[in-house]
DNA sequence: GGCCCTATCTGATCAGCGTCAAGATATCTT
DNA sequence: AAGATATCTTGACGCTGATCAGATAGGGCC
């Protein structure tokens, strides 16, 4: 029953439940899924009594806070390594590609990030002024490709339009009434890059096209 | 305790319990958010025992699912509407408005939709073959303005394209990250209309750009 | 080393939830 | 009129998030 837990995570006070218990939590809902994504069973998981987790956070929505900022810091990271893996104007559609990547492949992660984020504005707020964040990734590289870093608004708004465009096609691309087209493509990932393609990830030069 | 029913409603056997039940949670959807909406509450709200509503849905879920399908036929006529309210290609950027404004005005509706649409696939399955469907209506839209037809597969991709960004802005917009930017526009209705025109609402011919 | 203070964890408890089974009641059919 | 059927209620079960008093352990101070 608690062979979950290390010797250390045994003892009575625990030494870094904290930690142990956002562990416990991610371990769920990759195992479960975000329904049985409940206090108690986080608590049962990490081996400790149900009240216990209410000495680290509040109440359970700031755990749920604490894994995903966790989710955020992954993301981040994945985007990184993907517009290094490639050249050119191909890295925007990268860091899109990584993007979806990451949410198709973390739903479960993926949702509890953005209810996070709906319910109470937990996203990292600092998002635009950080420059390892995403946000700041897809606006320098459309910099680094030719867009104008005095057009700020300009920039913003493409930057801004990107990143919805890459949350809606995260939600979306599961639905099966797009089966037929990634078949057709030849497979979601084929069916991501085209989709990603057809929306404005380049910013607009005024009166172009 | 028992004014919310008509005289009708109250007796033993309900008339239309069915109906009073889906009403009834769109009441509580909109008074009290969607973390309200118990099977409990609407029940409570339709002047019903807790478990009446098992004679009418198999469970929660399908009582949702028909909340989510209202939704679905509002915002498909607030659309047809937004359509018919413009001229031109301004009908594409009007579609895009009108979805979103549902959203931010139903966000509670909004998400229960998607939540079903995610967790049971209760999409109206049939959406791309059912002409007054939000998806065809942009489809053809982008057909009456010049698309080639005959491109089906560019067609296909503009549209899904479309909506995925739409659905991405819809639940993005609210975000306090992007305030700066609502503020700068003058307001959030030229806040969506401008990140809409940086998406690519319009199918890309081969090559442009 | 011994002692107390404080942070941490447990166990019991509460109201509310989704769901089900058994029984009561009204409507429909014949 | 009577029996069959659909509908609703009552009561229960196990689960949830949350709170509280009490048990336990570790760190600082003498």
């Amino acid at each position: 029953m608690r062979e979950a837990q290390s010797a250390a995570a045994r003892r009575y006070h625990h030494g870094d439940l904290r930690r142990a218990l956002v562990d416990a939590a991610r371990r769920l809902l990759e195992a479960e899924g975000p329904s049985a994504l409940s206090l108690r069973a986080v608590a049962r998981e990490a081996g400790v009594s149900p009240a216990a987790p209410y000495h680290h956070f509040k109440d359970k929505a700031e755990l749920l806070d604490a894994v995903a900022q966790e989710g955020w810091d992954i993301l981040q990271s994945q985007m990184k390594a993907a517009k290094s893996g490639a050249e050119g104007l191909e890295q925007l559609t990268a860091l899109g590609v990584a993007y979806v990547a990451f949410a198709r492949e973390n739903p479960a992660l993926y949702r509890v990030m953005y209810d996070a984020a709906r319910d109470r504005e937990a996203l990292p707020m600092d998002v635009k002024e950080w420059d390892d964040s995403a946000y700041c990734m897809v606006r320098d590289t459309m910099i680094e490709h030719g867009a104008d870093p005095r057009a700020e608004k300009d920039l913003e708004l493409a930057t801004i339009a990107a990143w919805c465009g890459a949350h809606g096609l995260a939600e979306m691309t599961g639905f099966k009434q797009f089966d037929h087209m990634k078949e057709q493509l030849g497979g979601e990932q084929a069916f991501v890059e085209q989709v990603l393609n057809h929306m404005g990830l380049f910013p607009r030069r005024p009166g172009s096209c």
